[in-house]
RNA sequence: GGCUGAGUGGCAGAGUGGCUAUGCAGCGGCCUGCAAAGCCGUUUACAUCGGUUCGAUUCCGGUCUCAGCCUCCA
């Protein structure tokens, strides 16, 4: 049975879904002005594989991914660009997406962007301001009556005076109340807008995604996910203008994943401290990274350095090297007990890193049998290969993978094949010494050869 | 200040009221011409102070420390 922490009740809940075995989620995506980093690639492949699990335990799942792809960054940094903001999302959509694919991150069944649902957002709005929670203030601004919500901060825990407590300055006089937020902007001149009601502008932060997952999903889903910094104010908010205009609850469970970090601080955009997917992928293989972000729990904080990369390289290269050499096999084994471990550990609250040590008890007992009962090691190896498979791991061949682990190699692999040839005639004639002169001169090269049961096989390392 | 969450062995990172996590690294052995890979064995743990209990790293409370949110952020 699957169960999920919820930050709406700060607990772990059995999963109960609306519609028996479907399941519908909403996962915030990209505000599209630069290039994902590594946080952004923990949040694709963590729901990734949410989304993966979900499917392999037999629910239909409609997952949406969102683009925000219109927002003060956005126009900000187009103008710098001197480009259309049009142009400037596109690119960094298209950017997105090659990283995605990439990390092995399945696409999601849709991927609506905001700047495509401005109707909704729109017949959104006008339904706050029937239901009297919107207004419309001087500066032509629309605004979110947040004390109108009786709600209001149940997903985050706050208290309305708590907050109004620990108030910044720079207050927006147009408000009613210094938290209340923004629905539409009016346009300044020479920005991207569109017509309303309450004349051109834009949507705000925030409503876009009530727009769309309810446009996709419908008033009332079972999962929302998304950062931990989205819990609030946006998720709050979200839930503020979705339940004030339908008047219906809006989301059963809110799923949110911790941040990477750096030197224990907060990779963010704002701090300057982050890696970009693409610069980390110069260096390792994706699936190293995919790694990475499944060895811990998705709540947990994850620290990014080169030596956690290491660290996942190394494992990562062990579990290959134990389907080496074994044949693909549509046949299962018997034995469900390591299936079983895993579902154990997945169904508990998505636990990657405890699933991950099931794949590694699995590869002990292919390297134990393996000499002896082919058979069996190449029906446990197919089990390693479904079981990896959810989380998205494992599904190259074992030998180009530990051949092209880190990066081009000065090398070809018909000179790499000469030398070895080479080094299997001097020990033919048991001329040690340029045998393993030549073994120490591809390792220098950063080639590891490998003697096993009669036939020499090289790796990188 | 308010609200969350966390503190596990050399590093990373799960988990549990009493029984081996797992990976990397270290040490010893087997295998090997020697290695590598692999297998076996093995060394450093549960922030701190109290409480509950036959027994707590695991439950409860206090203390300390760290991170996050309260402002754009995945």
């Amino acid at each position: 049975m699957l169960s999920i922490y919820n930050s709406l009740s700060n607990q772990k809940e059995i999963f109960k879904p609306i519609h028996e075995g479907k399941v519908n989620m909403y996962v915030c995506g990209m505000t599209v002005y630069d290039y994902c980093h590594i946080g952004h690639a923990r949040v694709m492949v963590v729901f990734d594989i949410i989304a993966r699990y979900l499917r392999e335990i037999g629910y239909d799942v409609n997952y949406i991914r969102n683009i925000t792809d219109i927002d003060d960054k956005i126009i900000q940094r187009a103008n710098e660009n001197g480009e259309d903001f049009h142009r400037l999302t596109a690119r960094f959509i298209q950017a997105m997406h090659e990283d995605a694919t990439a990390l092995g991150v399945l696409p999601p069944s849709s991927e609506p962007k905001a700047t495509e649902s401005i109707e909704d957002i729109i017949n959104l709005i006008q339904k706050l301001f029937d239901n009297g929670y919107a207004y419309h203030a001087e500066n032509g601004d629309v605004y979110y009556s947040v004390s109108k919500f009786k709600d209001y901060g149940k997903l985050s825990g706050k208290k309305l005076e708590d907050l109004r407590a620990g108030e910044r300055v720079g207050v927006d006089s147009y408000k009613q109340d210094p938290l209340d937020f923004v629905l539409w902007k009016t346009a300044k001149p020479n920005e991207p807008s569109w017509e309303s009601p309450w004349g051109n502008g834009r949507p705000g932060w925030h409503i876009e995604c009530s727009a769309m997952s309810t446009c996709c999903l419908g008033n009332y889903f079972d999962i929302h996910g998304g950062g931990a910094d989205l819990q609030f104010p946006h998720h709050e908010n979200e839930i503020a203008q979705s339940e004030g205009a339908t008047g219906e609850p809006y989301v059963n469970y809110w799923i949110h994943n911790g941040f990477v970090r750096i030197n224990e601080e907060k990779m963010s955009k704002s701090l300057g401290n982050f890696f970009t997917v693409r610069e980390v992928l110069e260096k390792y293989e994706p699936e190293v990274v995919r790694y990475f972000i499944l060895s811990s729990h998705y709540r947990s904080p994850l620290n990014y350095s080169d030596q956690h990369l290491d660290n996942a390289q190394h494992a990562l290269t062990r579990l290959y090297t134990a389907l080496r050499g074994l044949p693909v096999s549509e046949e299962s084994d018997d034995d469900n007990s390591y299936y079983e471990r895993f579902h154990e550990a997945m169904d508990d609250d998505f636990n990657t890193a405890d699933a991950l040590a099931v794949l590694f008890d699995l590869v002990r007992d292919i390297n134990k049998i393996r000499d002896e009962d082919i058979k069996k090691a190449t029906l446990l190896a197919s089990e390693l290969r479904h079981l990896s498979s959810i989380l998205g791991l494992l599904q190259s061949d074992p030998e180009q993978f530990l051949q092209q682990l880190g990066g081009a190699i000065e090398l070809s692999a018909d000179e790499i094949d000469n030398m070895i040839e080479q080094r299997n005639a001097a020990r033919a004639s048991k001329h040690w010494a340029e045998a393993d002169r030549i073994r120490d001169e591809l390792k220098e090269k950063g080639v590891t050869l490998e003697d096993a049961s009669g036939t020499t096989t090289w790796r990188r390392g």
